[in-house]
DNA sequence: TCAAAAGTGTTAAGTGTACACCCATGA
DNA sequence: TCATGGGTGTACACTTAACACTTTTGA
């Protein structure tokens, strides 16, 4: 039942956000186009990873495709953040010359997504794929910068009002990794025990009665997140922005 | 230069909040379609206004385009919230109808935009656009009230987070009508007292040595909103939300 | 003179912020 | 035993929330 053959003009990038612990990061593939040398690609540098839509594809699901592909795993959390379509969107040489050996139309809409997951957890099989840190991309083809200049900025939003930053994070974490997820999204830095106070007296962050051993001197308390006990006690505060 | 040719399977749809100092409201274009019998049209009903995207035309122009053919203004607060696309988004029986009269394939993409104006700038020329209020909409044809209502929750999320409540308001409004129109986006009540304290010691909200008259009892202060003055003195402040 | 909306203060509770040292462990 | 990251408490400032009456005007 499924029409597997690709809308031409309609396409979804992903922009896959890891946590290693320390950083945010972007996962990339490699963008290799030889023509006449293949000592000497005429372009080699990295992009999102994208792909067409199908015919009779929605369109998260297509991203979940394409993730999954990526990644292999398909239950990560998503979000359709911008729709970039603008008809100079693709305005330098490489990228038409892409396009044209790839045989797509110049105009393509670009729904885009973004995934949150620790970095740890993708296994990068080949050196096609790779993590780069947010703050030190590598030159990106297309207008990949912008899309995740965009994704980001719509991520630390998110941040500031939902709990999307325990995505980041493994199933049992410590508050030091919570608190160090918090300030590399949002750019700052947390007083550590005003941090911990506030953390410790959510009914949500829940303390567990094991500790991670082996990676620290001391070892630190492991704590989860209980998204039923969000849902249950987070009446939405209703912050005026003024 | 420009294509007007029409791209087939990309729209733009317009949602059009307008604040008349009670409710919000959306402005709907009447549908009608008529085949046998002009007294019975086989549909009439109510949907937001969009229109396929042009070969040559961006995105943000696109919205705008549609947006002054229905109001006539052109610099009112936009925002793109979010696209619609899946396959199956249009299966009633109506919609698929009103298509086909239209000759227009099945499966669109629609690039949804949102914007925000006082409702008593738009003169409503004739019948077939209207003003409905966010909590008594009308039957509406595809999945426009899907569209509505996502549209409602970014602006609610955009309302707590950044200045945009102003956009509903006249250049000149009283503390009372920003009340109001906080009121009816964030669906809930604020203490009179409490909420002019806060708007009054805000730099950006400055007072002006006019009042408004006739329209109530007692003449009532306006005030004014100040652009630069808020980008000036707000340094994002960094809730985390948890 | 009255109806209707505008405008005004105080207090108590809670929340955010600044700040410096001891603890438990592995090497 | 020491180097490393884990973990803790207090005081002050600020913000929020609850609460009811007076003022000004047009009709």
């Amino acid at each position: 039942m499924m029409d597997f053959r690709k809308i031409a003009n309609i396409s979804v990038d992903c922009v896959v956000f890891g946590f290693d612990n320390i950083n945010i990061n972007i996962l990339l593939s490699r963008r290799m186009l030889n023509m006449h040398d293949l000592k000497y690609p005429v372009i080699d540098d990295w992009v999102l990873t994208g792909d067409h839509v199908f015919k009779s594809e929605r369109l998260d699901e297509s991203a979940v495709r394409i993730f999954k592909e990526l990644t292999g795993f398909e239950d990560v959390y998503k979000k359709q953040f911008r729709t970039f379509g603008n008809p100079e969107r693709i305005k330098n040489e490489k990228d038409l010359l892409w396009l044209k050996s790839k045989g797509v139309e110049a105009r393509v809409m670009s729904v885009a997504y973004y995934f949150l997951l620790p970095a740890e957890r993708v296994d990068l099989k080949n050196g096609d794929t790779k993590w780069f840190p947010l703050k030190n991309l590598p030159h990106l083809g297309f207008d990949h910068e912008e899309i995740i200049v965009r994704a980001f900025d719509d991520l630390k939003q998110k941040v500031m009002s939902e709990p999307v930053i325990f995505e980041f994070l493994p199933d049992k974490f410590t508050l030091n990794e919570l608190q160090i997820a918090y300030e590399s999204v949002l750019n700052t830095t947390i007083d550590n025990r005003n941090f911990r106070k506030k953390a410790i007296c959510k009914s949500y962050i829940v303390p567990l009665d094991e500790k991670r051993v082996g990676s620290s001197k001391k070892p630190a308390r492991l704590f989860m997140f209980s998204k039923d006990i969000y849902e249950k006690t987070s009446s939405k505060n209703s912050i005026i922005s003024f």
